[in-house]
DNA sequence: GTGAAAGCGCTAACAC
DNA sequence: GTGTTAGCGCTTTCAC
């Protein structure tokens, strides 16, 4: 491996000031500076990001831990992340945590033992936050994204779930609706965004003078399939919902396969509005004539 | 910052037993390494990934370059890719090209500099791989993911685009079809996975004795509304396809979108077959009332 | 089995 | 402006 040193030799000056040349820090002259870098380029010479961590106590990486890069809502964030932080220099590292609190601390202690400048997450439960209050107590700027953690006092980038929820249900209830079910996918643990939406739904249905039960609230464990049996089990019921508001786009994509299988068109059986907007949504209008899937939210 | 030094002296020894308790390597009596252990606990102590990396030469970072991370081939790839590494200790250091060989040049370098011990690429341009010998020839592990690179001998994982093409016009041709165009998302560089498809679109119809002539073929530079514009073009030529096979999802996704916008109905009007899978292709399949988007390759 | 000591390649004082 | 020097926190010989 070829190190500053070898350059300085090459290029005839000190270590040090063949690294102020290198790390673009301090004063060197022209000439020493010119001579530095082509000394550099002549023998290959490629900065050790590790050495450099080290010795300055700052790596220059971010870590992104997400609950899962296959749904577009986080694979899109990454990419904005990437390219945003890419333009300032640093270079981000993204963690999968698979919806799951255990793998997120181990992934947030990964990216800690790594020395990351600052850290994106997507938290998985909202009452367990401790490893994050850590991180943040430890000087580690820690921004949340999309969720919140109760009693967490950091930035935080979400959408306004309350409003769109609103949004999404006074447009049913302008069209006539009254028995409007909702398909959420609480994932085992209180996931703050969702719960806001459910509280919307509900505060929504309830200022509107229009009654709700539990009868009307499906919720599903997991991804895909489950938004598919949830959307079943609600249109099974005794007295099935006319609307159904879908809190995820899980749920979303769930509820039309559900839809598409039972034969049912759109809007003549059932109306649809989805919280968040999958960039086939507009394919999914097809299953009956008109509009499905009002795109809402961020 | 708690350090290894700190920890010993909690525990009683020296800096070198408690590394050797704490990295798992080396001899330890049981008791040493219980009490380097509670002492780590006890002060919350956490490894430092520069240090060790510096002074191992091997960080347990392996760096993932892909194209466009919102694409889900992508996605899909990074999650499993990221699973797989965890259990065997490794984290995924996920860079994007942009599928820009410059951009993809770059995000090699920083991730070598970040002192990754292996590298999935993959590559934007078939015919632009220096960076990449260059990797191997120093020793790191690359291997290469849905593109090969001319003259570069790494291993490489790929779809076999000659069977799945030649799978997709045999259907079409075996429905009667004469007239198959072809849209495919030449990004301004030669993608070899691109190359072999329209290889073998040209081989299937000549081996079936069917005509076909540069009209057939259209090609878009980027995602979505190319390949949008890409199939109006190509249904508004003279003497249109009777039937149209898309080399990528993103070349799927617009032909769908114009079919749509253009009244036609599937498979009345045109016939479609394509090239991946994207999982929300069982929707687009309403556009008309038949198999659109049949599914074909890995 | 354990300790002492020498680096890994870089940054950052500090003197000149 | 440039060189000298002392670490950063860990791994890794090498004696004991």
């Amino acid at each position: 491996m070829v190190t500053i040193r070898d350059v300085a030799r090459e290029a005839g000056v000190s270590q040090a000031t063949a690294a102020r040349a290198l790390g673009a820090y301090g004063y060197t002259s022209d000439a020493s500076r010119v001579a530095v870098i082509e000394a550099a380029s002549r023998l290959h010479y490629r900065l050790n990001g590790a050495a450099r961590t080290l010795a300055s106590g700052s790596s220059n990486l971010v870590g992104f831990v997400v609950g899962d890069i296959e749904n577009s809502f986080f694979s899109t964030a990454a990419r904005g992340l990437a390219d945003a932080m890419e333009e300032f220099g640093y270079t981000l590292l993204i963690a999968n945590s698979d919806e799951d609190v255990e793998r997120e601390r181990r992934a947030v202690s990964t990216l800690r033992e790594y020395g990351v400048d600052g850290l994106v997450v997507a938290p998985t439960d909202s009452s367990k936050g401790a490893h994050l209050a850590d991180a943040a107590k430890a000087g580690l700027p820690v921004v949340l994204l999309d969720r919140t953690v109760r009693g967490l006092q950091v930035d935080s980038v979400v959408s306004d779930g309350a409003v769109g929820t609103r949004m999404a249900l006074e447009h049913l209830l302008g069209q006539g609706h009254r028995r409007i079910g909702i398909i959420i996918d609480f994932i085992g643990v209180p996931l703050s965004s969702l719960g806001v939406r459910l509280k919307a739904w509900k505060d929504t249905l309830r200022d509107a003078g229009v009654s709700y039960d539990d009868s009307l609230i499906s919720t599903m464990s997991g991804p895909m399939q489950d938004g598919y049996e949830a959307t079943n089990e609600l249109l099974d019921r005794r007295y099935p919902p006319t609307a159904i508001f879908t809190a995820t786009n899980f749920a979303t994509d769930g509820a039309l396969r559900a839809i598409r299988d039972r034969g049912m068109s759109m809007p003549r059986d059932l109306s649809l509005v989805a919280f968040d907007d999958n960039d086939w949504s507009v394919f999914a209008a097809h299953l009956g004539r008109s509009a499905a899937g009002a795109r809402i939210g961020p």
